[in-house]
DNA sequence: TCGAGCAACGTTACCGTTAACGGTCGGTCT
DNA sequence: AGACCGACCGTTAACGGTAACGTTGCTCGA
């Protein structure tokens, strides 16, 4: 019952040394004789001992080899890949990348972030919804990597590996214009940095082709598939209606897909963010991707970097990766009405 | 630059006071006259004190507030709905849920759970895929909870919370046998404790409707979408075809799903476990769903108890929750062939 | 008037590890 | 021979917080 874990003391006790040798052999530093490092190499074994990590971060400040990454919403297939691509990338260097959400509750996001900071994670990768960062100007100054992903820190300078959204929407509203859509309709929300990115690229290209925008075309909201799906459904059955939707969000889109098919009739539908159900549905959704792999692999060098160079805080990066058109059937159909 | 953050000293000095009193008043012991602790709240805010949780724990011994769940792979909703419902129950208690992924890797598994351990976590929800847990021993004895959810702990004794696979996979063969299906496949793997349940389920109802099972029906291979699909097609293409499939996990209804769309005729379906695409493809997919709302009570129940009553070790608590049939569509397809 | 009792603090020590520093000892160089 | 060196190892004091225990001073009853 309740037994205790033996401590480098009790391994130094048993090997007849002091705990500084015995802390010596487990790093790996000199200063120990082969016979003594063997000898306390045995007891170690022998007891099953493990180095307290809680302790060792106390005294050496760093080195919970512990990154969060923040969500807003648990866990979909884009902070997924993420996260999946970050892991195998630090997982050398004995990183762990746990995941926790904010549920879309900006408190919670600041709670979930100062939680992760007053337990000695080593770094942090936020996919932020706030709209204020200076909260984390004295962890910023401290040295600790803080990566934002998705949307720029507001407030204060910070490493950023932002998607390319504007592209990808020009891409998209292009593909469109393409198959001879002139009334495309857009669902969107404003309070996310990306979407209010994606609307302003979808004004612009329209403007850009000259075909000009107009307001009857959009729909801003709440991101919530009921939003989509009441949004969707006015496109569609207002007069003059939209031949296509440009879908900004996920979960809008799923709200979209509901109102396409009580509509009845097909109509074209690019969604920026793939999904699985994407290619399963009929016909199938063609998407705007983001390049998740590259994210993760500019966040991960980030993170490394930062974390090499303790102490010094280096210049924030920035870096912006590109998003694909995934063309699969949806966006390529023609006007009907 | 790197500024150090303040500690109880900083606050103690800079209200005259020792470093106990702050304590005292950070932790709503009694034992500081209102004024004193007036003094001490105001230089806290001051100076934006905030506790070091490392330092904490390392001297109580527990309270890192952090609750770590291993899934086997990233974040499928099944889990990400199970994390949710449990962030829930805890938040109160001021613990954090993170999630990690083993990527199903057994190893990997065990060095997250190692991991865990090692930093301090007061608990830990396992979605294990290991065939051999005794090497939690030491952890389960010294009293932390470890609550293993979707299949038991091999070797050891620690709180599970199950599902009724059985019972769920009775309802699915008998939901087709009533819609007049007596070739029914089934498309499962081995190496989990669940997909054997459920495979057992389905022979037993076979058996007690009187069917029996045909071993041509049955395909048991890798838990990959891969699989499934090839599965799937050679049920539906060999002499005396499956008229239905019963599949037993997401990844392999993927594979089964493109199967289907490939065989040109719609086949009768009902898969275990729901996924957000079951509803947005056509005809939407029956499925058995677990009770996450229900196994995540029970897991953060028994997490709390457990946390609740240190020391001492409780009897480990073992219950089932139900698995429920939700009829959609593409169980309720007559045989075709 | 003494001291029992308690409120309000401070001191000390410890959690487990390690940085910084010091000491010892054998050997080399001049 | 004495100065000097480096390899090896121990001691001390942190890291930041708090449990356990002392200390102080005050009140109040006998």
């Amino acid at each position: 019952m309740a037994e205790r874990r033996p401590t480098v003391r009790d391994v130094a006790r048993a090997a007849g040394v002091s705990a500084m040798s015995v802390s010596r052999v487990l790093n790996g530093q000199p200063g120990v004789g082969p016979e003594t490092a063997r000898r306390i190499e045995e007891v170690v074994k022998a007891l099953g001992f493990r180095p307290n990590k809680l302790a060792t971060t106390l005294r050496r400040r760093r080195g919970m080899s512990l990154l969060g990454m923040v969500v807003p919403y648990p866990y979909t297939p884009l902070f997924t890949a993420l996260t999946v691509e970050v892991d195998e990338l630090v997982r050398d260097e004995g990183l762990i990348v746990v995941t926790g959400s904010s549920d879309r509750d900006v408190d919670q996001e600041r709670a979930l972030v100062g939680a992760f900071i007053e337990r000695g994670f080593d770094g942090i990768l936020l996919f932020s919804e706030d709209a204020d960062h200076r909260y984390l100007k004295p962890e910023l100054d401290s040295g600790r990597p803080v990566i934002f992903l998705g949307s720029p820190p507001v407030g204060v300078e910070a490493s950023t590996v932002l998607v390319d959204n504007r592209g990808g929407t020009r891409d998209a509203v292009e593909h469109l214009l393409r198959h001879g859509h002139r009334r495309i309709g857009i669902v969107t929300s404003l309070d996310m940095f990306p979407a209010a990115e994606r609307l302003a690229g979808y004004k612009e290209t329209l403007a850009r082709e000259g075909v000009g925008d107009d307001p009857s075309l959009i729909r801003i909201g709440p991101i919530t598939p009921e939003f989509g799906q009441e949004a969707a459904r006015s496109l569609l059955e207002q007069d003059d209606p939209a031949t296509a939707i440009f879908s900004t969000n996920y979960l809008l889109t799923r709200g979209i897909l509901g109102a396409i098919r009580a509509h009845g009739r097909p109509v074209a539908l690019i969604a920026f963010d793939d999904f699985e159900a994407a290619s399963l549905v009929d016909p199938p959704i063609t998407v705007v991707t983001q390049d998740l792999p590259a994210m993760g692999r500019h966040a991960a060098e980030m993170l490394l970097s930062q974390l090499a160079g303790v102490g010094e805080r280096e210049r924030p990066a920035r870096v912006v990766v590109p998003a694909h058109l995934v063309p699969r059937g949806s966006g390529e159909l023609p006007p009907t009405s």
